[in-house]
Formats: structure tokens, sequence, C-alpha cells
DNA sequence: TGCCAGGCCGGGT
DNA sequence: ACCCGGCATGGC
């Protein structure tokens, strides 16, 4: 068995099952993983509430709302002129895919390299948001890396010095079945670690759950 | 109180 | 090909 293999059942064993982003929606999910750029799940939840309060949630509504109104609704997440606009852009690029293909799930059906590719042409949307809306709305079997995962496999030696986002994905997929699940909570898993032990110089860093395969107090530096 | 959160882009070396 | 400033609110 793999070390990251090992690591994922500790994590799960101790934190148990997440469970993120469970069938809110794809839109949901499309729209949380651009407002959660850089940004704290929390503050997310309160523009996605706005968002669903007005009934703004689909992609026609989104679509046809002025900037000023979306940035407006989604002001409590941080960024908000930056994100309306990439809202705006990746809104318009469904729309549009939905005009070809017949609805959002259709589109998701192509082949996942060329899915990647065309997330990833468009303006403001990156390696991460791109693979997590592949992940969790498409639920394509493809690892989401981000700032803990660094830290992570950095922390437990399994990279070397700095590697692109794509050399990571590798390493985790790679070391792992092919298997959407298990990808959506060992990102998730590792989000949690990260929040609750990575936290520089947080004192609680020896109760973290892996401390015993660490070689100093905090694995977070 | 200051620091940070589930990044990404554009301009400068 | 990297490095850095900008983007902005809410929570601990």
């Amino acid at each position: 068995m793999h070390r990251l293999q090992d690591l994922y059942e500790r994590l799960l064993a101790h934190f148990g099952p997440q469970h993120w982003w469970p069938g809110d929606g794809m839109v949901e999910i499309v729209v949380g993983a651009v407002l959660t750029q850089n940004t704290n799940w929390r503050n997310v939840e309160k523009a996605i509430a706005n968002l669903k309060n007005d009934a703004l949630l689909s992609l026609t509504a989104l679509a046809g709302l002025p900037h000023a109104e979306l940035a407006e609704r989604i002001r409590p997440s941080g960024y908000y002129n930056l994100k309306a606009q990439r809202l705006k852009n990746l809104v318009h690029f469904l729309v549009d895919q939905v005009a070809e293909y017949g609805s959002l799930t259709s589109f998701f059906a192509q082949d996942l390299s060329v899915l990647r590719l065309q997330l990833l042409s468009v303006k403001g949307i990156g390696p991460e948001t791109a693979d997590s809306i592949l992940l969790y709305a498409a639920e394509k079997q493809i690892f989401v890396v981000d700032a803990y995962s660094y830290r992570f496999l950095s922390r437990h030696g399994l990279v070397a010095s700095e590697s692109s986002y794509e050399e990571m994905q590798e390493l985790f997929m790679d070391a792992l079945p092919a298997d959407a699940a298990l990808y959506n909570e060992y990102h998730a898993l590792l989000v949690c670690l990260g929040k609750e032990f990575c936290r520089k110089r947080n004192p609680r860093c020896r109760e973290c759950p892996l401390q015993d395969d660490l070689p100093t107090d905090c694995w977070s530096e």
C-alpha cells in the first residue's frame, strides 16, 4: 500500500467523511468553486445564500444579472468585483455549452482532458477551480490540488522541492485508485487537516492526527 | 489587533 | 520561466 493511501486512511479515521458538495446542484458547485478562490468557505456560504434567496442560482438568472447586482450579492465572499466578472465569464461559457450540448450534464459527459482545457480557457478559471468543477460537479476522476496539498506533501517528504500543480496532482493520482469519491474525500480531508492543524504557530499542532509521522512539531512550517 | 482564508491574472524581471 | 502586487470581506 502506498504511503498516501495509508495517510488517507488515518485522516478518514480521525475526521470522518466530509461529504463536500453533496448534491446542492451543479450550478451551486460551479459558483462555489469560483467564490472560494483564496477565501474562507464561511464567507462563500453567505454569498451563495444571497443568490439562493433571490432565486438567482441558475445559469440563465446569473447570465442576465447586471454586474453591479451580482457583485452586491457576492460581496461577503470578498474580491466581489473580480469574482463577479469571473462568474460571468464562466456562466456565459456554460450557457454556450448548454446551447450546444443540450444540458450541463451532457456537456460534462465529454472527455475529461477536453473539458479541462476548455475550462482553463475561461478567464478567471485556473487549475484548482477547473479541477474542483470537474471533480465535484462533473464527478470526473481528477484530484484537486490546493495550498494545503503542497504543505502536506512537502511536510511528509513526498515532494523533494517545489513542484508544479500538475506534478503534485500526478503524485496523488498515481498513488491512488482512480476513484472520484476517493479524490473528493481526500481533498476535503486535507483542507480539514489544514484548517485545524496547519495554521502557522498553531499551539495545537501536536494534536495533529498524523503527528507520529512527522519529524518536528508543527507540519505547517 | 493583525493575519489569514478551498487562487488567478497581468506586468515586470 | 518565475516573482510579485492586486483583489476584499469576515472570523478568530
